[in-house]
Order: C-alpha cells, then structure tokens, then sequence
DNA sequence: CCGTCTATTGCGGAAACCCACAATAGCGCC
DNA sequence: GGCGCTATTGTGGGTTTCCGCAATAGACGG
C-alpha cells in the first residue's frame, strides 16, 4: 500500500507513534499539532486519507471537518477521539467520515481502517475521473443537439424527434451525426452507455 | 404521514411515551417489551420503522438487529441509547442502522428521524419493486436471447451479432424481436434504458 | 466586411433494421 | 408419439438510418 496520510493531533507522543507506524507499513505520514496548522496548509491532492482528533486545543476535530467539507475536500477521515461522545459520532459518520475510533486504539485496526479508506478514495478518485472526462464531452453539444440526444436516449425514431421539434429529417440526421462525433461514440447504443454511466437515464 | 412504527424497549413508560407521540401524529405504533418478543411476531411487511433499545434484558438491541439483518428484515431502526457506546454507535451506523438517539430524548426529534426514516424506507421499497419487475421480465429470457442482448446493449450491428455467433442476420432479427416483445419495450434504446435501471451497464 | 460556427434543408443511393410467411430440427415432458 | 418451446434459416418487401454533396441563413467576434 502507497500513499499519503496527514495525522491532526495536538498530543505529539500520538502523531509520532502514528507517524512510525504507518510508516513501517509503507506509507508515508505527515503530523500536525492543530487544526489550524493542517488547514493552513490544506494538501488537497497530496493526502489519501486524515486522521484527526475530535477534542483539540483551538479548534476541534469537528469543526475542521465542518470546513474541509465546504471546503470540497475529498479524503477521507478517520475521526479519533478519548472521550465517549455517541451524538458527535453519529452526526459525523452521517455527515461522511469514514470511521470513528476510540483511543486508545489498537495499532492493526488503525491501519486496517487507514488503508481500506485510502482504497475507497482510490476507487471514488477514478470514477470522478471518468464523470468529468465525459462531462467535458457531453459539454462540446450545442443545444440543439443537446437536445436531440435526449430524445434520441428515449428511443425515438428520427422522424418522430423530426416532428417533435419541428425540423425536417434530414436535420435530425445530421445533429444525430454530429452528436455521436463529438461524444466520441459509434452509436446510439454507445451513447447511451456512456451518458448511463455518466448519471442514469432521466 | 401514515405507516406503522414498532417499539422495542423494556421499559415500559418509555413504550407508552413513543406509542403516544406517534399515534398523537397520526402513525401507528406497538410496542414490544423485548427483542425476543419482537422477533417471534417478526411483522416484516407491516413494519415501516423499528426503534429500537440497545440496553434491554434478555437479547440485546444489537443483538436483535444483527437477526434482523440475518432475516433480511428491511425496515429501518433507529436505535435509542442511554449509556454513551461510540463502538456500537459506529459499528451499527456502519452496519446499516437508520440512526442513534440519545436518552432522554427530544420529542420533535425522534419523530423527525422516525419520519425520514419511513420516507427513506418508502422510497427504497419503490425502487425494489422496480428492480423486481426489471429482473422479472429479465428471467423470460431463453440463454440465447440473453447472449444476443448483451450483445446488442454492447452497439454491435446484427451482422457483427451474426458473425459473432456463427449464426445467420436472420436468427439474429428473431431474437432480438422476441427480446423487445419479452421485456415489453418498443426499440433497443429502451432496452438499454430498462437495462441501465436495473443494474450499471456492463 | 469577413470568417467561423450552428441550424437548416434537399437529393439520391447504400446499408441496416424489421417482419410476415414458411419450414426444419432438437429437447424435454406427459 | 404428440405437444410445446427454443434455435435456426430463407425470401421478399417495406421502413429506417446513414451520408456525400451542396446550399442558405443567422449570430457572433475581430
């Protein structure tokens, strides 16, 4: 396993007994003594996975995840935290963490968590990846042919997209044609594949 | 909002005060002063939310929960919780629970949570019964016809299915003909639409 | 004004799709 | 054996799709 995990806590015996840990497992770890600290530096492209500590001097563990969310950061969190508190733990577990450990914590199950959600990030990195690649496809349609796709995508027959709106065939035709080049697909077939994988069929 | 809302919790007062609330907001409610209780009558499909005690005698409410989802029990449960347990509480939510809810508890709240709950549930149930419908009409399907379809979903032209398969375009047509009148859509594009709801094109 | 792009349209020919009608063969079940 | 079902195939005719070639009109920006 590769990659990169940033740990947030202002006990420094935690961050650097984090810190050997994962890096006796191959991975490479960051410490940072405060929320502030890490948010400062924000590596959004160069961190697979955050562990942060819920109870900190200045801000807390919570509040730092408030703002890596607005701020669209995309890794995911293992929240740490030594004193009970289930009402915290729900609302971040339903507002995207990852997972929610106890301190003190058991070295294999840490690591076990860590890698599994720098795996899930992996996987949600490269679907975004194909989202956007054929978002910026579908992008190059004008409207026209914007909207012939979707009629096409319903299966209507030429003629009948033709009478929909109004135009002859033979322009049907061409939007058709048009749409299909620009998508970079062979058919209509192909084409509903890719806008299906894109977002499903409206 | 309509439904049916079930109590498990042994303290009695507590199972009258939800039974209460809800009736008083129009939904059903039955309480059940043990999980054992519970799962004897186990009322699958009259069941449109569980709140659920995880400190009770006898079977524990993780207990109940994890024979629950042994006996594919779909609605959702909404734990209550008077001791702090941020392992169960994660463990559960991880696990599939609806939510976690602290004794004593704000009554705007759980009827909030319980209310969403059966929205949720609602609207999984309407797209189960799609996915039901889908597989259905599927399984019409002789092994040939499915071989054609796959085929077909994938843009290939009949002569290239023909080739393909080493039978001639002819066979081809009658397959495919028999594939849109079995799945009671009118062109290939509706198939892949069909298709695309039931699971990712492949 | 000029160039670029989109939207639109027509003609004619070729390819692909669709199907009624008809038939044979194989398999499994009663 | 008879029946029902699937798999297979052919013929001929109709419909739909596709596209080269050609052209016009409008909008926008330099």
């Amino acid at each position: 396993m590769t990659g990169t995990i940033h740990i947030v806590d202002d006990e420094e015996t935690i961050r650097d007994a984090l810190s050997f840990l994962f890096a006796s497992r191959g991975v490479q770890a960051q410490g940072w003594p405060s929320g502030e600290a890490f948010l400062a530096a924000l590596p959004h492209g160069d961190c697979d996975c955050l562990i942060l500590d819920v109870r900190m001097a200045g801000l807390s563990g919570t509040e730092v995840f408030d703002r890596l969310r607005a701020a669209d950061f995309r890794a995911p969190v293992i929240f740490l935290t030594g004193h009970a508190d289930v009402p915290v733990a729900v609302q971040s577990l339903k507002a995207g963490a990852f997972d929610f450990v106890e301190k003190p914590f058991n070295d294999n199950l840490i690591v076990e968590r860590a890698f599994e959600a720098i795996a899930r990030h992996r996987a949600a990195a490269a679907e975004a990846d194909t989202r956007r690649d054929i978002a910026s496809r579908l992008a190059t349609l004008s409207a026209r042919e914007d909207e012939v796709m979707h009629l096409m995508l319903q299966g209507h027959l030429n003629k009948q997209i033709a009478e929909t709106l109004g135009i002859a065939i033979r322009t049907v035709e061409v939007h058709r044609s048009r749409i299909l080049s620009k998508t970079g697909v062979r058919n209509a077939m192909e084409l509903a594949r890719l806008v299906g994988e894109f977002r499903p069929l409206a």
